[in-house]
DNA sequence: TTTCCGATTGGCT
DNA sequence: GCCAATCGGAAAC
């Protein structure tokens, strides 16, 4: 897979303000590249989870042996077990000790297609990679991917050249109970993947 | 150590 | 639209 046309984002751009990296991630790629195996697509959903204040957020009761990535330097991957059976891949941001990651919610499937039907053992499109816990299986993101920093484990965030802009929009965030006035959910308006 | 429950998905009514 | 699957983290006991 000729990945020329993409330009790599590095870890500095994590170095930020949790929301406004999420805002951002909107229209980047996010790719794998799985001992040579690549697949990817365009990210059309994304979620804020912050600190103490936000109480829908893992990392609001304070560090544990779960989120402790949360806490630690940009540009890592939290990865944790939902339901006792899907994972969800996050980016954390922000400096050391302050917590907050991007959840990656939904991705336009565009890269190694077919590698991601057979991982999913789905043959429609929109069952690829339409909810966070879709994408992960797709794209060969597991548990080991965990506290890894990205590039470093084969989970790369790219930058297409001249890709088009597109309406964004923002919301409250999906599968939660707590802290649902915080409009820290970002998508894409007119994309079909958003969950 | 016991209990409760979740940043979801897919199958069935 | 409803609900089971399935398991480990966090808090209660």
């Amino acid at each position: 897979m000729d990945l020329k046309k993409f330009k790599l984002i590095g870890i500095n751009y994590f170095k930020n303000n949790t929301v406004e990296v999420a805002r951002n991630l909107l229209d980047c790629y996010l790719i794998t590249d799985k001992k040579g195996v690549i697949c990817g697509g365009r990210i059309v959903e994304t979620e804020a989870y912050l600190g103490f204040e936000d109480k829908a957020s893992h990392a609001s009761v304070g560090p544990t042996r779960r989120n402790s990535v949360m806490f630690g330097p940009a540009g890592y991957g939290y990865v944790y077990l939902i339901y006792g059976l899907h994972c969800c891949f996050n980016i954390v941001c922000e400096k050391k000790d302050v917590p907050g990651a991007v959840l990656i919610r939904a991705i336009e499937p565009e890269i190694g297609v077919d590698i991601m039907k057979k991982r999913r053992g789905k043959e429609k499109s929109l069952d690829l990679t339409s909810g966070p816990a879709k994408l992960t299986q797709a794209l060969g993101i597991t548990l080991k991917d965990n506290g890894k920093l990205l590039q470093q484990n084969g989970v790369l965030i790219m930058k297409r050249n001249n890709s088009r802009p597109r309406a964004l929009c923002s919301g409250s965030r999906i599968g939660i109970t707590k802290s649902i006035e915080l409009n820290y959910r970002f998508y894409i308006k007119d994309s079909e993947f958003v969950s």
